[in-house]
DNA sequence: CGGTGATTTGAATACGTTCAAAACTCGTGG
DNA sequence: CCACGAGTTTTGAACGTATTCAAATCACCG
C-alpha cells in the first residue's frame, strides 16, 4: 500500500525561494515515509523546506549506506539523469517541495541565474560526496564522528549545540560504522570532556574549532 | 618547479568529440604530474583523450583517498564551482584536453544539447561517487576489489580481459584499503580459480558476470 | 643481465564488529 | 502524575577482518 503524503500539494513554494518563475508542490512527508526509490524514473528534484531527509543506497543482504542527509534549503534528486540512483525517505517528519524536471530544464534555459544556481548546486553535492569519500575510505571511527559532528555543527549548529534528529543506526549507516561504535565514540568523547550528551540527541561540542 | 606538460597547446579538439564550437587545448601530461592541485581557482574543465587521469584528497598525514580514475572519453574538474575540491593527477602518460569554464557556460547557454551533455556527465558524476561510497562504507575487502575489477571490466576490459594501468596502491587507496590487502584479495581470488593473473597488471575474469 | 621499484607472502597486532544484556528515553494510558 | 512498554542507547566481552611490519620474490627498464 502506498501512503500518500499528507496536505500533499496544498501549497506551492519557488525554488530556492528566489525563482519566482519555477514553482514547487509541497508535500509533507511522515517518518521513514519514501520520497522516491533507486532506479524510479527522474520526474522531479526536492528541495527541504523542513525536516531531515536521507538519502541510501542499499544492498541485497539488507546493509545499507547514507549517501546523504539534506536539511532545509538542501536540494537532492539532482544526481538525475534519467533514473533516481538513490533512495530517499524522510528521517523525522518532512516537508518537501518537489520540481518537476521538465519544467526546471525549460526554466534553466531562460535563466541563466537559475542555470548557475542548479550548477552550484550539483557541484555542492559532488563536494560533499568527495569529503565522504575521504572519510569513509581513509579516516578512523573517531575521526568519523568527529567529522561528523563537525559538519552537523556547521549545517544545524548554533554555537557548538547540536540536535541529531536521526539514530545512531542512521550515523552508523552514513559514516560505514556500527551503531555500538558510534555510541562508543562518542561516550569516549564526553569522557574525555570534548563533549557533553544531553539525551542521547543533544550534543554540546567544548571545541567549536571542528572543521570539515 | 612547476613542470609544462609536453606539447601543451599544440592541438586544438571539441569536447565530447561533438560541440565543435566549444575548443579545447591539448596537453600531454607526464607519469604523476599534476593536472589541478586542490583548492586552485576551477579556471577549466577537461577531458580525457589519452590515458588515465586520478583524482585524490589528502589527509594531513599522508593518507590518501582516491575519488575516481578517469578513462578517454571521461570528464573531471565538473565539480567546480570555485575551487577545486580534489587534486587530479596523471596515472601514466596521460593526453588531457582543457576547456575554459567561462567558455562552457557561455556555450552551454547558447546550446541546450551541449547543457544536457554536461548535466548528464554532472549526474554521472555524481552516480559514480554514490556507488563509490556504498563500496567504501559497506563492503568486505574481498567485496571491494571484486567490484572494482566488474567497473574495470565495464569500463575499460574487453571480453573479462583487464589491462590495470595503475599500481596497488593507487587500486588500495581508491578502494580505502592497504595495497597488501589488495595483493592478498587478487591472489585468493586467484586460487579460487575467478581470475588468472599474468604479470600483476593483466586480469583475465573468469566469470565477466560481474555487475557494478 | 643487473638493479630498482612493485608485488607477494607471512606473522603478529589492532581496530571495529558481533553478540549479549543492561540502562535509558519518551510517548501513552491508567 | 506515575507506571508501563517499546524502541533506542550504552556498555561489556569475545571475536574476526584488515592492518602493520618484515622479508622474499617478481618484473621491467636500461
Amino acid at each position: 500500500m502506498i501512503t500518500i503524503p499528507k496536505n500533499s500539494g496544498t501549497k506551492a513554494v519557488a525554488l530556492f525561494g528566489r525563482h519566482h518563475d519555477l514553482l514547487g508542490v509541497v508535500s509533507i512527508y511522515q517518518p521513514d515515509q519514501e520520497i522516491y526509490g533507486e532506479g524510479e524514473p527522474a520526474k522531479a528534484l526536492f528541495e527541504v523546506l523542513r525536516g531531515v531527509v536521507r538519502k541510501y543506497k542499499l544492498l541485497e543482504d539488507g546493509r545499507r549506506q547514507i549517501a546523504a542527509f539534506h536539511f532545509k534549503g538542501d536540494v537532492f534528486g539532482l544526481e538525475l539523469d534519467e533514473r533516481y540512483s538513490t533512495t530517499a525517505d524522510a528521517v523525522g517528519t518532512a516537508h518537501v517541495a518537489s520540481f518537476r524536471r521538465d519544467k526546471v530544464v525549460a526554466a534553466a534555459s531562460q535563466s541563466l541565474e537559475l542555470a548557475r544556481d542548479l550548477w552550484a548546486r550539483a557541484a555542492l553535492n559532488l563536494d560533499h560526496a568527495q569529503c565522504h569519500i575521504l572519510l569513509l575510505g581513509r579516516k578512523t571511527a573517531m575521526e568519523k564522528v568527529e567529522g561528523f559532528l563537525a559538519d552537523m555543527n556547521q549545517r544545524t549548529g548554533r554555537a557548538g549545540r547540536i540536535n541529531l534528529p536521526m539514530t545512531r543506526l542512521d550515523i552508523a549507516d552514513f559514516l560505514g560504522l556500527t551503531l555500538e561504535t558510534v555510541s562508543r565514540c562518542l561516550s569516549r568523547m564526553q569522557d574525555d570532556g570534548r563533549l557533553c550528551l544531553s539525551g542521547a540527541r543533544k550534543v554540546a561540542l567544548r571545541q567549536s574549532t571542528m572543521v570539515c
